[in-house]
DNA sequence: CTTGACCCTGAACCAGACGTCAGGGTTTAA
DNA sequence: TTAAACCCTGACGTCTGGTTCAGGGTCAAG
């Protein structure tokens, strides 16, 4: 028994204006839905997962023309390999390896100097983090 | 013994544009260098580091306002006290580590479907990666 | 002493990712 | 049956992070 929702409540439950809804769209990233007698658009309970799944590849950094990407798989199954698919996909998983490790060596260099800052309330005039940022961007091995 | 540089060779060895070195400039990312005669940009061996630095941040998701934030704490360091810097570190230690989980989720959903698909040359019709995308976005483990 | 590579400023322009507004139907609760 | 709350389309506005352009100096080599 599938429900529909129109375009209001699949902004509030997804925590997205209903503007970008449309916008994905238009955009190619969520397929034209079904229509209401009135023209109103209809969405069921994937569509939910769809958007969620939209939202995680925004929030790590992928372009909505990167999304679109992968999804666009499902529309032409018929004519795309499996195996052209799975490289596709690997692709994507190398981009977000390769930012996964940026991420952590950024984590580390900061952490790093944030450990070693004394946090004290006086001047931060010989604060490690910033000395650590203007003079090694986040290595301080030396001096 | 400091070597100064011009703009152009800033931008070679750093591998971003002239144009936008003095777009962070004008942000405030880097701060007024001295000038030759000429009126001439000249930048130090330090500012290399700057700009690296810069070019990290923004490669993990980092808007240059944020950058600038974390940049300008450099500028008014005697009015900062350590606690305020080392607070504000943190917080961005803990985006980084938002980022870092939700990147590693993505990263655990696509390889999972994607070493179970097949990868085989014929049609994707019921390719697992797929299904897996359009039906749950990324964790294959019901039906 | 001029040509080519480099630098300057300021303004205009651009793509990505939406938001806003005008003008107009629809649904529903009172 | 009407007001509030919702929905539609299409056009235009906005912010970010730059790039391009126009018009013009500087400097080293030939």
């Amino acid at each position: 028994m599938t429900h529909f929702m129109r375009i209001g409540e699949l902004a509030s439950k997804t925590g997205i204006s209903v503007e970008a809804l449309r916008f994905y769209e238009k955009q190619g990233l969520l397929k034209t839905p079904h229509r209401s007698d009135a023209g109103y658009r209809l969405y069921d309970e994937k569509t939910l997962k769809q958007v969620s799944f939209i939202l995680k590849a925004k929030a790590v950094g992928f372009s909505l023309k990167d999304i679109a990407g992968l999804l666009a798989l499902e529309v032409n199954r018929e004519q795309e390999t499996c195996e052209s698919v799975k490289n596709f996909a690997q692709s994507k998983l190398d981009e977000i390896n390769a930012k996964l490790a940026e991420l952590q060596r950024m984590k580390d260099a900061l952490q790093q100097i944030t450990d070693a800052c004394c946090g004290s309330e006086k001047s931060a005039v010989h604060c490690t983090i910033l000395t650590a940022l203007s003079e090694d961007e986040g290595e301080p091995e030396h001096h």
